[in-house]
DNA sequence: ATCATAATTTAGTCTTACCTAATTTTTCTA
DNA sequence: TAGAAAAATTAGGTAAGACTAAATTATGAT
């Protein structure tokens, strides 16, 4: 029997390992920040963290931590929960896009793993979320996509569209209105030469967006239409 | 902007309805029971949630608590949560009567007002949860019913059942074997001498079933066909 | 009316997870 | 290769909400 991890600590691992897919490791301050508490807080957690038994991370003072695997299965596990909610109330509930993220934030943690088993059914086994997030499946595997950034591309290439970021709903609810979701295929027009603003059109409905160089480069695409 | 109320608390709130509606009042020990924490913690929080601004409930030393309208408004909102959430994961998503209370005991504190009403529009608006408890409405309006118990049935009298109790998986699954579900109409046929207990027929399926005076007495009904 | 028992409360701790302030370590720049 | 700035850690504290043990109050049977 595996004793229950509080809420906090199930946080405090999925940061962990959203930060460092993005790095390898992830520092103190990157996780007081992305968790809005004192990095002094952040210490004594991630201290304990890695003397549990058995250990969610690897620890070494001043160099920022590491999930093992157990810690990453936890992470894992966590994450598919918040992604087929998402899925689930954009699908049966009617949510907007937008509005998912923060409900999947709270209700990861009150998710059983029969609840789990009927929402991935009653969905279909869905592979990813409304915004392109691959969800990992029963086993933790996650779907592979090779993807690469918006801001790559060259002027007059074309692109699908495959995952955007999620966490903020002004983005989305801009995104959505450009009709900018996964699976779209667009083409880039221009950039400026000063802030490297891109001018894309929507190839389906030959409307066009702006996007700006940050927004471009959380928006992943594979290359070709 | 109203404080959020932990977990813990609501559960109070919700223990002390539910124990007041048969009673008026509910003791210490009944809620240390019921909550499962020594009735000294109980005394602590009774104390601490008598003195909020409001205060949510009316506190007397050795004479039990009474749920003040702002107590019993919060108890309500989650009893609402709490069987919306049953009707939903039957309804939705193929559980069987006897999963849901234990998952919506964990759900009900995860509900943000926009899914309480994305739910309830999807169940179109429900009056009454799987084992027939009313479900509080927006307004917190309970539907009313009038009932009798299948204990106090006279030999050949026929009765419809309201509500059968929800907390036990074992006993809703002897019920639901039985066929005895809200809805279904039922003959006293015979009780023994003894012990009281119950021979009922369902009239409709010709089935026949043995209650137990204690459990005849949780099982709500409405006199007739 | 008394006394045993049951119910409740008080007092004193513990754990979890957070905080601020002060200190130490690392890193970066001149 | 200092020394400043940034990052991380230590130390000491707080609030919630639980606990046990001891004390008090209420109840019910003779």
């Amino acid at each position: 029997m595996v004793k229950a991890l509080s809420h906090n600590i199930q946080d405090y691992l999925k940061q962990i390992y959203q930060l460092s897919a993005a790095g390898g490791k992830a520092s103190t301050n990157q996780l007081a920040e992305a968790l809005d508490i004192s990095a002094a807080s952040v210490t004594n957690m991630l201290q304990k963290l890695s003397k549990t038994q058995p250990p969610y991370l690897i620890y070494h003072k001043h160099h920022g931590v590491q999930l093992t695997d157990e810690g990453q299965r936890i992470a894992l596990k966590i994450i598919r929960r918040h992604r087929l909610i998402e899925e689930f109330l954009v699908k049966k509930l009617g949510y907007t896009w937008d509005e998912v993220h923060e409900e999947a934030e709270v209700l990861e943690h009150a998710m059983s793993p029969l609840l789990e088993k009927r929402i991935d059914a009653a969905l279909g086994f869905p592979e990813f979320d409304p915004h392109g997030d691959p969800i990992p499946d029963v086993n933790l595997n996650i779907p592979q996509t090779n993807p690469t950034t918006l801001r790559s591309l060259e002027i007059g290439q074309t692109g699908r569209i495959i995952r955007v970021p999620h966490e903020d709903p002004q983005v989305l609810r801009y995104l959505g209105k450009c009709g900018l979701r996964p699976g779209v295929s667009i083409k880039l027009l221009s950039r400026t030469p000063y802030d490297q603003t891109m001018r894309i059109e929507i190839l389906d409905t030959g409307d066009k967006a702006i996007i700006g160089p940050d927004l471009g480069g959380q928006i992943s695409i594979s290359i070709g239409a």
